[in-house]
DNA sequence: AAAAGAATTTCCAAATAATGAAACTAGGTT
DNA sequence: AACCTAGTTTCATTATTTGGAAATTCTTTT
């Protein structure tokens, strides 16, 4: 549970706490954290009033709780806009959702997970568990399927061993030989489909997003429900996936930032 | 420029690193941090190591450069789960935006500048960290005075005292005297206006959000440019408005996190 | 009003971490 | 080959952090 980060002295303390405060997920008070935490009660407090401090955590005094500040909010939307992926996306997404008339998610791998970076969703928005800044797991979604299939060995090796092959549904992929299998098809046909294997009823296409060298850089797709569509007419949108995955690809790859004078 | 914390020791160093990252808003190498940073080489070094290792920052090895980490985009999400505000007020800004057919900010008072937390535009859907997240100015936004006008005096004298008063525009109020006569009247009316007095052409109608005890919690417009509404076509709007703040004020205010078993 | 529970603060010697000048390394340049 | 420059590492010194226990404050309960 708690997150044995190694060394980093006093900072990497600090962050664990507050890490720990968004494990949690609710606000918290000092009693309830302490006896979960490794650190001890003085520790403990300091770090917490350090943090504080420097508004990466918020403090409600009348339920005496403490929960992740809005700073941390303002500096998300930084490292959102100084991202050489999501920025660039926008124009790209915002174009392929309408077109589509479907749910677009953009994702990145990090540390073995899918992190959604951002979601373009038109007229009919379907109930999903989804949002930028989520995070999900690789081995059953489109875009990490997607992503993985496109790593080389040793990238491939260090993530799939960090999935956890829950068995979420019915479809899931449990063990890492089939998930292989899987990925070695991807890799042929260039489009994952997530076939309701993180949630009943939820299907979707996806690409993985690819530098110009081959790196790969994110994921797309186009998200639907069996209630409208079947894998097969999610198929049709193969071309104008792989041609805005190819787009996106070559601008974020090219991509660099306005010089600034100092 | 640099962010002078009061002691917090190394965290609050290594936090005023990462400050300095987000506020340049490009990838930097080391030696342009150096040059800025009022810590020595071999200390800011050590510090940018440990904001790697901690996955606060991440590392171009090509370019030499760093920038913020994915990580924040994932702590931003819990951060904005934990709020009581944003989570609570989707439905509400949901239906608010389709009845009106316009863009609904939502936005929280954060250090005397408007932080807007969440956004809902019915011709071209959400951009969540594009927009959830950016900042802008109290003094001269709808939601900003709205907010403010409904501080007690001892806040609002804060929240003055760190206004910029840059005139954006030609209806930007630039005075700290006419802004609390126009406070004044915000509060009788209980709604306020944006008069472009931010950006050319954008106009909003804008109330606060407040709990049943009478504190601000955040702030709700709709927004529009001249080109498609008049500030008396807006006004048309108050009643819906007000209808929802009152609805999202109390139901946040109300709102007590699920329990959980530890 | 006493008891209980929680949060906060104090103590200080021992343990740990941070410091920064200087040395080193790896590339590139003159 | 000598000379940059940017990045990285070293190491003895200095400063901060640690943590266990006890004291204090504050609120709630009995």
């Amino acid at each position: 549970m708690a997150n044995e980060k190694r060394g980093d002295g006093t900072v990497g303390k600090a962050l664990d706490v507050l890490s720990e405060v968004a494990e949690i997920g609710s606000p918290v008070r000092f009693s309830s954290l302490l006896k979960t935490s490794k650190y001890p009660k003085a520790t403990l407090y300091r770090l917490l009033q350090t943090l504080l401090n420097q508004d990466m955590l918020s403090y409600n005094e009348e339920e005496q709780t403490y929960k992740l500040g809005l700073k941390l909010v303002r500096m998300a939307h930084s490292a959102w806009l100084q991202s050489s992926l999501a920025p660039v996306a926008v124009p790209f997404i915002d174009d392929l959702s309408e077109k589509v008339g479907e749910t677009v998610h953009l994702a990145e791998l990090d540390n073995g997970q899918v992190l959604y970076v951002d979601k373009r969703n038109p007229a009919s928005p379907i109930e999903m568990y989804s949002q930028a800044g989520k995070v999900g797991p690789a081995y059953c979604t489109g875009v990490g399927k997607a992503m993985m299939a496109f790593l080389d060995e040793a990238e491939l090796n260090k993530v799939i061993s960090k999935q956890a092959f829950h068995k979420y549904t019915e479809h899931t992929i449990t063990t890492a030989k089939a998930l292989r299998k899987e990925l070695a098809f991807i890799k042929k046909e260039g489009i994952s489909f997530d076939r309701q294997e993180h949630e009943e009823k939820i299907i979707c296409i996806s690409s993985p997003i690819l530098t110009s060298s081959g790196k790969v850089i994110g994921g797309l797709s186009i998200t639907s429900s069996i209630d409208i569509h079947s894998l097969k007419s999610l198929e049709k949108f193969k071309p104008q996936l792989l041609e805005t995955s190819e787009l996106i690809g070559k601008e974020a790859g090219s991509w660099s930032f306005p010089e600034k004078n100092y």
